[in-house]
DNA sequence: ATATTTTATATTGTGTACAATATAATTGTT
DNA sequence: AACAATTATATTGTACACAATATAAAATAT
C-alpha cells in the first residue's frame, strides 16, 4: 500500500518541485532582460511594495534564511539595484532601499508576471481557485507539522 | 492592471516556489534519517522503479540537468547507494545500478511519503485532485511556452 | 553598572540548479 | 577510411538554499 506513493509519477511533492523549477526556467530569460534572477526579482516585489526595510522583513516575507538573502542583497547591491545602510537607532539593523536604478525597474517588471500568467492558459477565476487551494494546503500543512505515529 | 501581478501575495509562482521549498524542508530531517537529500532520494525513487538505468534515463525523469545529476549520483556513490559503470556496448554511456545497501533502503524509506501525504491533510480524493490539476498545468504551461505578444 | 540573554545580520560549508563548455565515443557523410 | 556531426556524460562557474556558527549591538537580569 505505503509501495504506491513510492512511484515517482505518485508524488504530489515531485509534481510540486518539478512545477517551481519550471516556472523558475521560464521566468530566467524574462528576467535576464532586467538583469535579475528569480529570488532577486522576489527581493525587488518586496521593495517596490515597501520601501526602506529591515533585513529581517525581507527574510520574513519569502521565507529565506539569512544565509540566501544576505549574499543576495550584497549581489543586488553590486548591480546597483539597492543600497544597505546600518540604522542609526539600532546598530544591529540594516536597512534595505531601492536606488533610483531599483526602482525604474519595476515598470519593465510588470509585464513579467502578466506574461507567466499568460502560459498557465488559466482564466482569472481558475488563477484564484488554485491560488486558494495552495494557501489552504501550505495554512494545513504548518498546522499538521507534527504528524508523527 | 499589471501593477497587481505584482503584488507578492497575488503571485501564484510564488507560492509554488514556497510550497516547494517548504515541502523540501519537511523532507529533510526524515531523510537525513536514511543518509539523503530530497534530490537524492527522487534519484533512488527513479533506481528503485527501474534499476540499471543510464544517466540519461534519470535526467529526464527528473528534468535534471547533467550538471546537477553526475556530481549528485558521485556523492551517492561515495555513500555506497548506487555504483556507476561504462557500458560495455556503447563507451559513452554510463549505467547506474543500486548496492546492496541501496535496495534495502527502500523499506525504511516507504513511510517517508506517507508521513508527509499525512500532513496535507487532504483525503485521497482531494490528493487525486490535486495531481490532476497540477499535471493538467504542467501540460498547458509546455503548450504556452511561447505566449509572446 | 555589569553579566547574561536575546536579537539582527553575516559567514562558513555542503548540496543543489543550470547555462556553457569540454571530452570522448559513435554515427553519418563523402 | 577520413572527416564531420551527433550523442552521452562530466566539468566549470555563478547563484541559490539552508543548517550551523560567528559577531556585535541591544535588552534584561541581578
Amino acid at each position: 500500500m505505503n509501495d504506491a506513493f513510492l512511484r515517482l509519477d505518485n508524488q504530489l511533492c515531485f509534481l510540486f518541485y518539478s512545477l517551481s523549477r519550471a516556472i523558475t526556467r521560464m521566468y530566467a530569460p524574462l528576467l535576464a532582460e532586467l538583469g535579475l534572477t528569480y529570488p532577486q526579482y522576489l527581493v525587488l516585489l518586496v521593495l517596490w511594495e515597501t520601501d526602506n526595510v529591515e533585513v529581517n522583513h525581507i527574510t520574513e516575507l519569502l521565507a529565506m534564511d539569512t544565509g540566501t538573502v544576505s549574499p543576495m542583497l550584497k549581489r543586488l547591491e553590486n548591480a546597483g539595484f539597492v543600497k544597505r545602510e546600518r540604522s542609526a537607532d539600532d546598530e544591529r539593523k540594516v536597512i534595505v532601499s531601492l536606488t533610483g536604478k531599483g526602482s525604474a525597474l519595476k515598470s519593465g517588471a510588470a509585464k513579467v508576471p502578466a506574461e507567466l500568467f499568460c502560459k498557465t492558459g488559466f482564466t482569472m477565476d481558475e488563477y484564484g481557485d488554485m491560488k486558494k487551494r495552495l494557501t489552504h494546503l501550505i495554512k494545513k500543512m504548518r498546522e499538521n507539522e507534527k504528524c508523527a505515529d
